[in-house]
DNA sequence: GAAAAAAACTAATAAGTGTTAGTTTTGTAA
DNA sequence: TTACAAAACTAACACTTATTAGTTTTTTTC
């Protein structure tokens, strides 16, 4: 009789979260099964329904842990003294560190959140909405005390997070490119450009 | 008995495509059913495999349409007598073009390609680092002749094609954001920065 | 209009899906 | 040791999956 191993603080659920994680991030979310999910726990497919409610539950829990952080994190900066200018800088910095720390829980959160079925999905949409908007105060505050040029705001927004989204990709790169230099590089090129 | 209807220059095979993006980019791959492509398509399930061969190759179409445009396009800006700065600004204003006129194809190329089978991935995988690299390329050959700044290629060619890639989102606020407004400012904060 | 080809259909298959029921084993407290 | 709860198991269900086989209808070609 297999057993789900739990590292200390870790309950059973925790662990089952994390493995449903890095399976979602590698096979998406519909082509992962929950035998294979089982299988990676070492255990049988049935018995996960002893710490999950489901498999969509899985889900919906990587995708408002996630949500929620980020959520906490900009608010955060919202009520800090920094210059709108570090205000966004800490924005893409607080991204590329959860994308270093969290990579496959915000992996999943950022493309798999389609299948959260509804409530969750438009309260999870909501979340984004939101914080795109706090986003976009920060560069309307910035172009309204003139420490940003004249953009379209949206565009800005839309720029910035696609960016930091894009570190996905940065990680098969992890040791060529290392994290000081990749979160620098970027911070400067979305502020100040690369010409 | 239920037909395909096809527009003038298109092959009924083209039409079973071009719904066959639509649909998943919206329900992704994995989670759209042959018979749900049948239904949009206006037929019984079976009849679509007088067209096409299998599910897979459906994707493997979409997926190497959409890489060889973007090759073709590279290729051409390379050998183009522009400066490395009008070379990368080309680059950026066509993927923000392709994402315009062939969205759903775009965004199943970007978000789906992890469901090819080999040997088609591996193949499809050095379609994206040559093109990588070709950017690469521009960059390079800007820091060289002193147009560009001194920064780490690889971020750069991570940050601007992110950037490009998550035009995606734009799609909802086509109305508030016009296409050239988008073109400019997205162009405008990657290469000269918004402070 | 007859013959051939294309494209639709129905029926079925084998495999895989999430999940439940019921049972047995394991771990914990008295 | 005994009792109880937690967590594992096997077996099974009801459905869905892509795809094939075989047949019928439609379209094209002569």
């Amino acid at each position: 009789m297999a057993k789900i191993v739990t590292g200390k603080n870790h309950s059973k659920k925790e662990v089952i979260l994390k493995k449903a994680a890095t399976l979602f991030k590698t096979k998406s979310f519909s082509a992962s099964s929950m035998r294979e999910l089982a299988d990676v726990v070492g255990v049988e497919a049935p018995s996960l329904y002893n710490h999950i409610g489901s498999k969509s539950e899985l889900l919906q829990d990587i995708c408002f842990k996630i949500g929620s952080q980020f959520t906490e994190q900009i608010e955060q900066i919202s009520t800090s003294d920094k210059s709108t200018v570090a205000k966004i800088e800490a924005v893409i910095r607080f991204h590329i560190e959860m994308m270093a720390e969290n990579f496959d829980e915000v992996y999943v959160a950022n493309h798999e959140w389609k299948h959260l079925n509804e409530p969750y999905l438009t309260d999870f949409l909501n979340i984004r909405r939101n914080y795109e908007k706090s986003l976009m105060g920060f560069i309307e505050e910035g172009i309204t005390k003139n420490e940003i040029k004249a953009v379209n705001p949206y565009v800005t927004v839309l720029t910035i997070l696609s960016a930091v989204r894009g570190l996905e990709f940065w990680q098969r790169n992890k040791k060529n490119v290392p994290l000081h230099v990749l979160e620098n590089d970027m911070v400067n090129q979305l502020l100040y450009g690369i010409v």
